[in-house]
RNA sequence: GCCCCUGUAGCUCAGCAGGAUAGAGCAACGGUUUCCUAAACCGUAGGUCGUGGGUUCGAGUCCCGCCAGGGGUACCA
């Protein structure tokens, strides 16, 4: 148990446990968010710690509330620890053990966590520990789908979250720029290709010629081992292969950086596969060395141990082995990946978790993967942050088939619709605002419809849903935020002088105003955050704090419509309130900056 | 066949490590604008948590079976 932690919520949970630790019950005694609607911040079920001695529960928790409220007031409670301790008191109720706080105290305490620590209220302390986060990595030559949109941005948002927390973060973007697919662009472009066309549009152009390919190769399979030849000369060095491999790669890698920049996402580092195929054979023949890797049937592969040790009459399913070195004696994009993966870990020890952020499709890769480096002596820090499919009502996404939506389109769209709304609720809002506050608002809406809900989950395409505008919304997250901005811009200048010039002796006096129950409620909820932040973080979810986000909006919306901030009865309260509404303000902007929304200044 | 994931209100989803009366949004119905932006707020209605067992003082949550949907399953990436 840490002695003492910055924020007021850590701290008091902290407190409330400590006696449960004392007395070496901590196992059966477990703390928890005390409902809702209660008074009460934690609780403490004591039914199996009841079962334990065999007693009644409800019995067992008016003493022992007793018991921890006298060894409160005892010498034994380790005040020292706790010097600003809003704890009050321990209370039973039917089996269970209540931590009351003194609210006051409370109050003031989460007004002087959002004081003291401003704009970096929610962030923790440097931890010295690095993350290494593989998102986005497409593959050059095709174009952004809505598929490649959840990698980017969960990744993102993660990546922003971690850091709050206080973790190194590296991101990277891994691109997938080698491999069969290139022999079949390389000898599509020389059968069909168009100079021209490759010049204006080259995303557009490959495209074609990759669909084209599989649609010839279906009546002429012989296509096939054309661009395997067209390939092999790629990797060998032909020169006419190798420059134009290079003009696709660069071409479609400006185009696919300007997309992502709509989205706000910048990458620490841009990787490419073909960078590692070097590495990759060294790879296979050390592993080959090792004992790690074996031959079969031609082929270099690595097998895995059976899912359970073989003890009943069936034997276990075997795992699927891993092929690093096809017969033809290439690798493929597996051994790239895994010779990345070293280098990452060689490159930035010592890297406290390796996260990739890929589709759950490769659940099966990334076990194997997994398997593979711990068999390298390497520590247990590789986790794939899976996130479902994304599909069409029509069907699963496929290139090939045309079955897609571009990312740009998508974007697109989601501007154009927000506009619509804007002329419609605020026509006064001058052209160019207006441009530059749909694109904030789409946007946004497409952003948080993904992460707020748990990215393990399918997602059918649905333009209505990307692009909701109202309740549990970005733009409903953003109104609020935008209130708040504009409370703070129509407050007199004096009052504004007042909430700058605050400091912390005038704290117990602000917390006194704070009385009306939507003010209690969003202070409350404001004191939160950076519970919701360090869950978001552990959880690697983004849609904690993305509904923590939405509960806070809620909170701000009641507060707006039931409490007077600048026609406030008397000054005190006035600045208490306005106090309240930045503070609120900051969080929801901070927020959802960390969720890569951007907040406008109006709307 | 085998492995993994998902199944909660009409629809889309929350529900942390099992704990107090299962929560939101949308859609439906009704109400709120002399007052800081109604992209808002308040209310009504809507759930045998896929299903059958089991473990437990207690199961939406854990275990097993079944059903339904999705994904994966050696030289694609």
């Amino acid at each position: 148990m840490s002695t003492q932690t910055s924020y007021v919520l850590d701290e008091l949970r902290n407190e409330a446990e400590y006696p449960a630790y004392a007395s070496g019950k901590s196992g059966l005694l477990k703390i928890q968010d005390a409902p809702k609607e209660s008074e009460a911040i934690y609780a403490f079920p004591c039914f199996q710690y009841a079962k334990s001695l065999d007693k009644n529960p409800t019995q067992v928790a008016e003493e022992l509330a007793q018991e921890w409220n006298k060894m409160r007031q005892s010498k034994e409670w380790p005040q020292e620890w706790f010097p600003t301790s809003v704890l009050d008191h321990f209370e039973a109720s039917r089996g269970y053990v209540n931590v009351f706080v003194d609210q006051k105290t409370l109050l003031a305490r989460i007004l002087k966590d959002l004081l003291d620590y401003g704009e970096k209220y929610g962030s923790y302390p440097k931890l010295n520990k690095t993350m290494v986060v593989d998102y986005c990595s497409p593959n050059i030559a095709k174009p952004l789908s809505v598929g490649h949109l959840r990698s980017t941005i969960i990744g993102q948002a993660l990546i922003n979250i971690l850091r709050v927390r206080g973790y190194r973060v590296v991101g990277i973007n891994f691109m997938g720029d080698w491999g069969t697919q290139f022999g079949k662009l390389i000898y599509a472009f020389e059968q069909w290709g168009d100079e021209k066309k490759l010049e204006s549009n080259p995303i557009q152009h490959l495209l074609e010629l990759y669909v084209r390919f599989h649609k010839e190769a279906k009546e002429n399979p012989a296509l096939e081992d054309d661009a395997r030849a067209a390939f092999k000369r790629l990797q060998q060095g032909g020169e006419k292969e190798r420059a134009l491999w290079q003009r696709f790669r660069e071409s479609s890698l400006e185009a696919f950086e300007k997309t992502v920049a709509r989205l706000g996402v910048k990458f620490d580092h841009n990787w490419f596969e073909s960078d590692f195929e070097g590495k990759a054979d060294e790879l296979v023949d050390e592993l080959l060395v090792k004992g790690i890797a074996e031959e079969s049937e031609g082929a270099i592969i690595i097998r895995f141990e059976p899912l359970w040790p073989a003890e009943s009459p069936e034997p276990p399913p075997a795992q699927p082995p891993l092929v690093i070195r096809k017969s033809d004696g290439t690798t493929l994009y597996p051994t790239r990946d895994l010779a990345s993966a070293v280098e990452r870990i060689e490159r930035w020890q010592p890297v406290h978790k390796l996260l990739y952020v890929v589709a759950s499709e490769q659940t099966l890769y990334f076990t194997q993967l997994w398997n593979t480096l711990e068999k390298m002596g390497y520590p247990d820090i590789l986790r794939h942050i899976n996130f479902g499919m994304v599909s069409l009502p029509t069907g699963k996404i496929s290139t090939r088939e045309g079955r897609i939506v571009y990312l740009d389109d998508l974007l697109d769209q989601a501007k154009e619709r927000a506009a619509q709304i804007i002329k419609e609720k605020n026509p006064d809002m001058d052209e160019g605002s207006r441009s530059k506050v749909a694109r904030q608002v789409g946007i946004g809406a497409v952003i948080y419809a993904d992460l707020s809900q748990d990215r393990i989950k399918d997602i059918v395409f649905d333009w209505s849903k990307m692009l909701a505008f109202e309740g549990n919304s970005a733009p409903y997250l953003q109104y609020a935020a935008v209130r708040c901005a504009k409370i703070l811009e129509k407050a007199k200048s004096e009052d504004r002088e007042g909430l700058d010039t605050l400091n912390e002796q005038d704290i117990p006096a602000l917390a006194e105003e704070l009385k009306e129950p939507e003010s209690v409620k969003l202070l409350m909820h404001l004191g939160r955050y950076p519970q919701a932040i360090a869950e978001a973080a552990e959880r690697y979810a983004p849609h904690v704090l993305a509904s923590y986000l939405y509960d806070l909006a809620t909170a701000l919306s009641r507060f707006y419509t039931e409490v007077p901030v600048l026609k406030a009865e008397t000054d005190a309260a006035r600045l208490a309130r306005l106090t309240l509404v930045d503070a609120t303000g900051l969080v929801l902007r901070r927020g959802l900056e960390l969720l890569g929304i951007e907040t406008p200044e109006e709307m």
